[in-house]
DNA sequence: TAGATTGTTAATCGATTAACAATC
DNA sequence: TAGATTGTTAATCGATTAACAATC
């Protein structure tokens, strides 16, 4: 009965609820919600958001549903995200500065703490206050900032190459914008964004 | 037989393989692959490869596999990707600012065609090279445009409302960097791009 | 109490995989 | 021919849903 165990699409889902009941506590003055206007929201069954509690604990109460707060605070311990982890961002580029830029991490449990980046005319320069990094420093910072978690937005060519470095010094999850697939150790995890990707699922049913 | 009752899990996973394939044709002198060389690329069982692609017809050869080329060109047809597509960029901030700078669309399928924004400020302004309109003109200039797609990139709070024009405008599908649930009539199909939901499948597992 | 909603079980539904005849 | 690999079938595996006793 180790989390192990539990079905990767489960856990894909819980951010989503995480998110959903973050926006609720925010909009609404009820304190309380359930697996079904949870679901009505989300376009999910409410036995499935029930199924999926489940696999955790028991979060709810009959004939009342789930206070909002409680059931946050359990999903954020469940994803890690209580405290802040410190992430690094490669790449100082367009997708970078927007990263560098984006203030929806800090209360979602990310801070960004270095940016890297290996073109010479960057390096040294200020992006939204951070400072920009060499990448060859990334072996020795990243440990030394104990940081384990990165954005990687380099171009495609350099993906590869740079995945293999963050590897190398401990990080054990990698968020990727290049469009391709990144081979890595089955100890680390990639998640990656590609924006064509997703358009061309909805392309198909045009 | 009709293509809207294939699974869309496989439909997800096709770009996946265009991908692969473009990168293949790229990197590779040979003309053709095979389900287990592709499926060992992506972390992907050969079995469901050729399971996948059968949905679609019979594109490779006994004993020799795939023609790399003539795969990618069916895979384009069955994604409607074959001609590219005109898209709006909804909201010209770091995020709007990052798409209209991102050079990987076209050859996949999608040209970028308007930006909006609502501030005043970058209304009439470029952004490489596109001007800037105010969103208040989505309305006139989509159907006018003839744009069935657009990236909303716009702040949470504004997202829903955008997305209710961008439906009226005629607007088929959404791919959207809000962190929020956006509901649509079920005849428009929305992907979302969320970074902290990708970042939290990641964090689940540390 | 009556109404609402949970957590869980069992049934259903759907996706993945193993295996192999066909054949290049 | 021998080796390789497809497309497909059937079996297996896993996820979703319907239903309901428990209970707030």
């Amino acid at each position: 009965m180790t989390s192990a165990e539990i079905p990767d699409i489960v856990i894909s889902r819980l951010p989503i609820y995480l998110r959903a009941l973050t926006r609720m506590a925010a909009d609404s003055a009820l304190p309380t919600t359930s697996s079904g206007e949870l679901g009505k929201r989300l376009g999910i069954s409410s036995a499935q958001i029930r199924k999926d509690l489940s696999h955790f604990g028991e979060f709810g109460k009959q004939g009342t549903g789930y206070n909002i707060r409680d059931l946050i605070n359990h999903l954020r311990r469940i994803l890690k995200v209580e405290h802040e982890w410190d992430v690094a961002v490669i790449g100082a580029g367009a997708i970078g500065h927007a990263l560098a830029h984006y203030n929806g991490f800090l209360d979602r449990g990310f801070r960004i703490q270095l940016i890297f980046d290996s073109d010479p005319a960057k390096i040294g320069t200020r992006l939204n206050g951070f400072e920009v990094y060499d990448v060859a420093r990334l072996s020795e910072m990243l440990p030394a900032h104990n940081i384990h978690l990165a954005m990687l937005a380099v171009p495609a060519e350099a993906a590869q190459a740079v995945a293999n470095e963050l590897v190398q010094a401990g990080v054990r999850g990698i968020l990727s914008y290049a469009p391709i697939n990144i081979a890595v150790p089955e100890t680390v995890r990639v998640q990656e964004i590609d924006p064509v990707v997703q358009l061309q699922r909805i392309t198909y049913y045009a």
